[in-house]
RNA sequence: GCCGUGGUGGUGGAAUUGGUAUACACGACAGACUUAAAAUCUGUUGAGGGUAACUUCAUGAGGGUUCGAGUCCCUCCCGCGGCACCA
């Protein structure tokens, strides 16, 4: 026990009851004034439950929410729930019930434990992706993108999990594995529907610049990475004897000279259009079979020996010397990026070196570096071009310019960019996630469903397992498949395809602003009024794909004038991760939990939150440590116990000093993301206070004020003990004045350096001039010691903080 | 390999434009209170040397610029994150 009165268990009841009965967090329609929308990356509600690393972002965010609403900000700070996805529906094939049921116990439950928090959420604006009123919109995005053409059906090979029994996007995949269970994604091609975010490719690249956005350099470069621009040309190879061609994408046709071989994909068409001029059909065919039962781990990841077969029979010219070039198919080549061909230069490229080596090709330099050779491998920096015709002398950048203006000229070719960037595969093959709102008609073909009739209800079906067909669920319940056509009323199926985990979060923030509306996605003039979200807070594995998905989705919901930003969120800040005790992940794995329930109910909910604000730098990975929160609950406990010597006094000068310089350095902090040290601020504060015998009223006030985002319930409980009528939340953020901050003291301390190092300190009286400073530094006994004898050469005085003689 | 980001006590971490390195907190040690413990309070706590005044050395390593470098420049080493057979 502890010798005093402060329980927390009681204080955090008492006000989180009042909060809620006064509508603290009840948000205008309209903003009254300034606006401030502040928006959590929203959970999927797990099986689970929290753990402490979870809220970290919640806490951050409701520190800036409250000290926004302090400054008289009207502050849009919502929650919801993405809970369509896997886990949800795992847990239904275990258990036999519906995925609904999993949804709802464990958002009972994050709820719950959100509470005790005392987030400053307005519940009433609650969404959940899986409610038909919010996925009728998600469909109605999708329509609106299938009819402007950016939704279409596809057949391309795509990655498919054999364990989850669908299909994944680019982004869904880690190291060539499933991001969800690890397995082995192997190409298959099925019928899908695509969004074409490629199209989106250039705007999403150089917006990430503009003034909208102001996110870390760490997600910007991710985000670039991933698009992957870069800017080179296509060549049109023509076939000797035919009158077949194929392209080849490259960025250093600067070398193109040095070309002595080209290689095309497995998956490139040109085998089979050639398929009666190559002599060697059966032994290429063999390849190929043999390329498409690699998984994509194998075919990608490992730096596994190049491998390839010649195209016996087939020639191409190289347009630039009309030489004619061996033709290769090898698995080195991606199908899927550039052209799926390339122009091999063994002597510049180290993939077509290694490949030459293995079959003794040609390796032609056509690139001179100042006399190094390739005895090691490719040359592959930028040089000045030899043995290239008339190009010969030119730098490779002069060259590159001179040869595409050829290319264009001649009708060979030309600049083209490219992109590592793929269309977004959008449906899987799973039940729980939204319909794909279209119908497969016998006479009219895909037909959208009338904006009138949506949303498109999942239906309830008698087993969730996935099925290995590439089929979804849905297409076993024909009473919901057959269906009629909405355009000529004719027979009709459904399309079955769901959507992925990420449709619905692709626009929730957008619907916390008008959550019931049920005649459009959202109101024109709210959204006016409160987009874009001011600050976004959320974990940085979300990177490329939340982030990326939701600003194409941002951008053609602009294009199409739903939303007037071209950014859906401004200032972007990601969480570090909560490591456990033992400097693990937590998992239950490892048995290192920390449930924040347990943390709570032994210190309080303020003191977890002020102990996750003060752990270190937000963005970092830090490890748990319980007697950090003890640490923070002393801070608590004394500031607790300082009402006790509050007196009606005159505030010191120079604590007043202190207290401005405090209110200046904790402001800018929040606004900054330094809430560690915002926190560590006040505790020099409070150690000082704490050495009063008395504290006037107004110190105090101030302190409860700083604490007050971090802190709310202790805070709010002692604004009443003093006196207050109204919650804290009520009051306004102290001011601070720059003059009483940067006042000067009577005395200050000067620091005397010889040669650089510290020797001596001064007292020096406000006033006195350089000279004297100067001729009182010379006259220190100290200093004497270490300048006697010789001779000064220099004095460097800085105002009010040092003197250093140079000896 | 390319890009980004970081390296400071026993631990988490502080440090405006280059200006007293190690704030704040944890832990540890000692003391007060207590029958005792917990809680609380007080003091000490970068490392080495010295009874002490004091002094030397320390911000991943090595150079450089400067009166003065955790901070700026060069060359390395290591950690973390992203991309990667992307032509």
């Amino acid at each position: 026990m502890r010798n005093h009165d402060y329980n927390p268990a009681e204080v955090e009841k008492k006000w989180q009851k009042n909060w809620n009965a006064s509508n603290l967090y009840t948000v205008p329609e309209k903003p009254n004034g300034k606006k401030f929308y502040i928006l959590d990356m929203f959970p999927y509600p797990s099986g689970e439950g929290l753990h402490v690393g979870h809220p970290k972002g919640y806490i951050a965010t409701d520190v800036v929410a409250r000290f926004k609403m302090l400054n008289g900000f009207s502050v849009l700070h919502p929650m919801g729930w993405d809970a369509f996805g896997l886990p949800a529906e795992n847990y239904a094939i275990k258990n036999k019930v519906h995925p609904r049921m999993a949804v709802e116990k464990n958002v009972a439950r994050y709820k719950q434990q959100l509470e005790k928090f005392g987030f400053t959420y307005d519940w009433n604006r609650e969404i959940d992706t899986t409610d038909p009123n919010y996925y009728k919109w998600t469909q109605w995005i999708f329509l609106q993108m299938w009819e402007k053409g950016l939704a279409f059906q596809s057949n391309e090979p795509v990655n498919w999990c054999p364990s989850c029994k669908t299909v994944l996007a680019n982004e869904d995949l880690e190291d060539g594995k499933c991001e969800r269970c690890g397995s082995e994604i192997t190409q298959r091609p099925l019928r899908q529907w695509v969004l074409k975010m490629t199209d989106y490719a250039d705007r999403l690249l150089y917006d990430l610049d503009s003034d909208e956005i102001d996110w870390e350099e760490m997600i910007v470069e991710q985000q670039r990475n991933w698009i992957g621009r870069s800017e080179g040309v296509e060549i049109d190879f023509a076939i000797e004897d035919s009158d077949s061609l194929f392209k080849v994408y490259t960025t250093r046709v600067d070398t193109i000279f040095g070309c002595t071989y080209c290689v095309i994909a497995p998956e490139h068409k040109l085998i089979e259009e050639l398929q009666g001029q190559i002599e060697n059909y059966s032994e290429v065919m063999e390849y190929i079979a043999l390329a498409n039962k690699k998984t994509v781990l194998q075919r990608t990841e490992l730096q596994k020996e190049k491998t390839g077969v010649e195209l016996k029979g087939i020639k191409a010219i190289n347009p630039f010397n009309n030489e004619e070039v061996r033709v290769f198919v090898g698995d080195y080549v991606l199908g899927s990026y550039g052209t799926g061909a390339v122009m091999a230069v063994p002597a510049h490229d180290e993939r077509d070196y290694e490949f030459a080596k293995k079959y003794c090709l040609e390796i032609r330099k056509s690139i001179d570096v100042g006399g190094r050779d390739m005895e090691d491998g490719a040359i592959t920096e930028d040089g000045i071009v030899i043995d290239s015709a008339d190009y010969s002398g030119l730098t490779s950048s002069e060259a590159r310019k001179r040869m595409a203006d050829w290319l264009e000229r001649n009708g060979k070719g030309g600049l083209k960019v490219n992109y590592k960037m793929r269309d977004w595969v959008f449906s899987r093959q799973r039940y729980w996630g939204e319909p794909i709102p279209l119908v497969h008609c016998e006479k009219c073909g895909i037909v959208g469903i009338p904006e009138s009739q949506l949303p498109v209800v999942l239906p309830n079906v008698k087993s969730y397992e996935p099925t290995d067909t590439g089929e979804s669920p849905l297409a076993a319940i024909t009473d919901w498949v057959n269906t009629t056509c909405p355009t000529c009323g004719g027979p009709a199926k459904r399309e079955t395809n769901t959507m992925p985990q990420w449709g619905g979060s692709c626009w929730y923030y957008l619907r916390y602003i008008d959550p019931k509306n049920e005649n459009s996605l959202i109101d024109a003039d709210k959204e006016k009024d409160w987009m874009n979200v001011d600050l976004y807070v959320g974990g940085a594995e979300h990177a490329t794909r939340h982030l990326l998905y939701a600003r194409f989705w941002h951008k053609f919901l602009f294009d199409i004038g739903v939303v007037t930003t071209k950014e859906p969120f401004h200032k972007l800040m990601h969480v570090g991760l909560i490591m456990a005790e033992d400097g693990r992940k937590m998992s239950k794995r490892w048995n290192n939990v920390v449930n924040p329930d347990d943390v709570i109910s032994a210190y309080g909910a303020d003191a977890m939150r002020t102990y996750e604000a003060f752990m270190g730098p937000f963005t970092q990975a830090i490890a748990w440590s319980t007697n950090g929160v003890i640490g923070v609950r002393r801070f608590l406990d004394r500031v607790w116990r300082l009402q006790y010597k509050i007196a009606d006094i005159e505030t010191d000068i120079k604590l007043n000093k202190l207290a401005h310089q405090t209110i200046k350095k904790v402001s800018s902090d929040i606004e900054n993301f330094r809430f560690n040290t915002a926190v560590s601020t006040m505790m020099i504060l409070m150690n000082e206070l704490e050495r009063q015998t008395t504290v006037s009223r107004e110190l105090y006030k101030n302190l409860l004020l700083l604490l007050a985002p971090f802190a709310p319930h202790i805070t709010d409980e002692l604004w009443e003990r003093l006196g207050n009528k109204e919650s804290i939340f009520k009051s306004s953020w102290p001011e601070y004045s720059e003059s009483i901050a940067n006042q000067e003291d009577d005395l200050f301390a000067i620091v005397v350096q010889v040669n650089g190092k510290v020797r001596d300190q001064l007292e020096i009286t406000a006033g006195t001039t350089k000279e004297d400073i100067e001729r009182l530094a010379l006259a220190s006994e100290k200093i004497q010691k270490f300048i006697s004898g010789q001779t000064i050469k220099k004095i460097v005085y800085v105002e009010k903080k040092l003197v250093s003689i140079v000896v």
